[in-house]
DNA sequence: GACGCCATACCAACCAGTTGGTATGGTGCT
DNA sequence: AGCACCATACCAACTGGTTGGTATGGCGTC
């Protein structure tokens, strides 16, 4: 614990977020990310044993660092699970401001490059993405159990395809170079949940995003 | 046009869009695309400047094939608008089978690594996938006009959901490693399709993928 | 004075791209 | 027809710079 300036394995961390989501993880050489930390590679090799390592950490991070983002948001206090369901919708859409690097998805870049050269990549993004998905199925659950308990689709499925609209988005965003069309995917997502979930009449709440 | 041999730019091309669809484009080198085409680097260099001509012209041919592959799909003859809508999906769905890197998308792959780093690559990508939104959004158009002509949404907006969830699926497809969840995602949209383009019944046919 | 932390200097492997050359076949002249 | 000429197509070997990773040593703290 010594050197006092705030643990510079996050810094690694932290670093190796932005640059990932901006370069991609094959693009990103170790150099590029000791220089976006303000450190040098005999400190990178100190905390890391190879740029596969530091790939898994900061998957771990950044699933870390969204889950608490989202335990925090304020949609996770709504009373009625269709509330969170829409709720969870609306802050993705909300968050999709600035930078795309800021905002993509880390996981489903990496996985998208890795998926058959780096198995050990791929089953953590996998497994993040799908402790993500599993927090949305709760509320959907949730949410279909008292709105439309006998619709035919599964909970499950259902927060799956909400993380597929989310990821497409996000490449979208990338090609357009502006999110945008990434809010209006989520528009469409939105509306989806809610015919879904209100079974016959889909005009119960308000529809803006 | 010597050596008699079926073009070798097209070989080089073939191969490009294999293995950039399994191993991402940073992660292939020049190396492996002579070597999956049976082909040396002098070869290579004689007809791409650059490898990031190379992914260019591989964004062109994989736009053309899947052109006209979609443009000869049975779906594409039926007179109904919606039901070639829907038949879309259902095509789409029916060809995830096999290897994930023999039917993903070279270009939401490849924008994906490099819309920050490649501008040239990330417009080529951009446009191709615009271009084929379009052939969707003129079905999706006239299936609106025709059944559900007040709805709110644009069609231009929908056919870019819908290729949002394309490429959502891919990814949570390369996650799992395996296209069943894909496939999963495209019954939702076909389901959000549905109710979109048939207000007030959503009954009117059947609804297998 | 030992240990955690970090920097400098370094390396072998690998990469995109180059070089200098050979094989092939078409074209135009005689 | 035969031949000189030349553009196209292809190849093996090489190059200069980059990459992930290492070796070593200094500095501060307990």
């Amino acid at each position: 614990m010594a050197r006092a300036h705030g643990d510079s394995k996050t810094k690694f961390l932290d670093a190796a977020l932005r640059v990932i989501r901006a370069k991609g993880y094959e693009a990103t050489t170790v150099d590029d990310i000791c220089e976006a930390a303000g450190l040098t590679k005999g400190s990178f090799f100190h905390h890391f044993e190879s740029k596969e390592e530091l790939a898994l950490s900061a998957a771990d991070h950044f699933a870390a660092m969204a889950e608490s983002a989202f335990a925090a948001a304020p949609y996770r206090e709504a009373a009625d699970p269709l509330d969170r369901v829409l709720g969870y919708v609306d802050f993705r859409a909300s968050i999709m401001r600035g930078e795309l690097p800021d905002f993509t998805c880390l996981l489903g870049m990496m996985v998208q490059e890795t998926y058959e050269t780096h198995p050990e990549i791929r089953k953590a993004c996998d497994s993040h993405i799908s402790d993500h998905a599993k927090t949305v199925e709760s509320d959907i659950a949730e949410a279909k159990r008292r709105y439309a308990p006998r619709a035919q689709w599964d909970p499950g499925s259902m927060a799956l395809f909400t993380q597929a609209v989310i990821h497409g988005a996000f490449i979208l965003a990338k090609a357009r170079n502006g999110p945008e069309v990434a809010v209006e995917c989520l528009s469409h997502l939105r509306r989806y949940l809610e015919t879904q979930l209100t079974p016959t009449q889909p005009k119960r709440r308000d529809t803006h995003v």
